[in-house]
DNA sequence: AGCTATTTTAAACGCTTGTTTGAATTTTTA
DNA sequence: TAAAAATTCAAACAAGCGTTTAAAATAGCT
């Protein structure tokens, strides 16, 4: 009863601020946000993030686990039912398994996939590394499960190659999310296209497909 | 005979930051280092960034010019050449031109290589793009070198497509680079397989080739 | 040697950062 | 409605940032 008041008050100031921290999280990385950015942003005191979330890096753990928490399931159960549903699923089936889930996000939230993504990105490359760690112990599922849809699409590949491919595929995933809005302004201009960020994914499909399809060199 | 002597005199102190520079930039953004633990770390005066530099952005631009006039006519010419003696090349030649000059950057410096391509990470996500601009802007031959030694090796690519797998592929290097030092421990300790930089080099390689060449979906 | 130009140095500058404080205010409970 | 709990607020904190300054030290030149 008191539990639920107390997170029914929270919310709106905390939602304020998740708000505000994941677009501008999204944009100028965790480092290079202020929380005076962020505060003024979502029109609310300066101090009402240490005292809703106690510091900035929990309040860039609440962004994440915000998507995290929306999508893992929906990942999960993707990938799940792929194994069991196609007796050879292809690369193409695998990472397929992602669109639907990603995005989703956009229904969740407003651009939720572009930004979920962005953060994604800059969650590898700022702050040393320590968002990696807190993905993949807090969400171990996801991986899992997708390095058995992988193995199940591709025996041969050992578990090192693997290893490889698949960090070279989250390089290229988050690499291209976090500059989306730089190559989708590109391609306006250069090539009269207009693309949003599902039109990226599903560019990139076919490309980290191959990428972890490639022949074997021994 | 006066500049000389200029050149001469400054290279010490100038240098000593610079190495200093690269690698705290390298490991932790251009963002996450400060000035005071560059001077510190290279054993001078801390006005010294400001007075032979300008400022820490001007520093930046120096630190990545050591390594582009290293790399850019060495890479420039590998691609030129393939363009030349190979009739069809493969995209497998066309990336793997890259090895020789970059590793080349091994012997300029000390570990020259992963620096360079963990600075290239750093550089496309911190600092909101300036450094793309400057490397884009600075030596554009590298690029247009590239892109029509891929066209040869895959006619049917249209630029739109090139456009975006050549940027899939740009995330891919970049990324691996940034957190190499993390994947090689990882391939250490789970795998107790010892990797230098140029092994994750050759793992990369067939991954890109297969990814760019991948079968146009249309 | 003496004069000039260059480099180094310590100290301070103004500014921004994340965080803390304690009082004022609002909301919940009884 | 009155007491209690939770939240908001303005203000200040110490620490770190890039940059500037002006004097001290060093080096180059005649």
């Amino acid at each position: 009863m008191l539990l639920a008041y107390l997170v029914k008050r929270n919310m709106s100031t905390k939602n304020k601020i998740l708000d505000a921290a994941e677009v501008l999280f999204s944009d100028k990385g965790f480092n290079g946000t202020s929380l005076r950015e962020i505060t003024s942003q979502a029109e609310v005191n300066l101090a009402a993030v240490n005292y809703h979330f106690g510091s900035k890096k929990e309040l860039i753990k609440a962004v994440m686990s915000r998507y995290m928490n929306e999508l893992s399931p929906r990942l999960e159960s993707a990938l799940g039912a792929l194994c069991i549903e196609e007796a050879n699923p292809s690369l193409n089936d695998v990472f397929s398994a992602f669109i639907d889930p990603l995005l989703h996000l956009n229904t969740f939230k407003n651009n939720g996939t572009s930004i979920f993504l962005q953060l994604l990105g800059r969650g590898y490359t700022d702050s040393q590394g320590f968002l990696r760690w807190f993905l993949t112990t807090q969400y171990p599922g996801v991986f899992t499960n997708f390095t058995n849809a992988v193995h199940k699409a591709y025996p041969e590949l050992s578990a090192e190659e693997m290893f490889w491919r698949l960090h070279f595929t989250m390089g290229t995933i988050v690499f291209t999310m976090s500059s989306s809005d730089a190559l989708i302004d590109i391609a306006l201009n250069d090539f009269q296209r207009q693309v949003d960020i599902a039109g990226v994914i599903r560019q990139v499909i076919p490309y980290v497909a191959a990428g972890v399809a490639a022949p074997i060199i021994r």
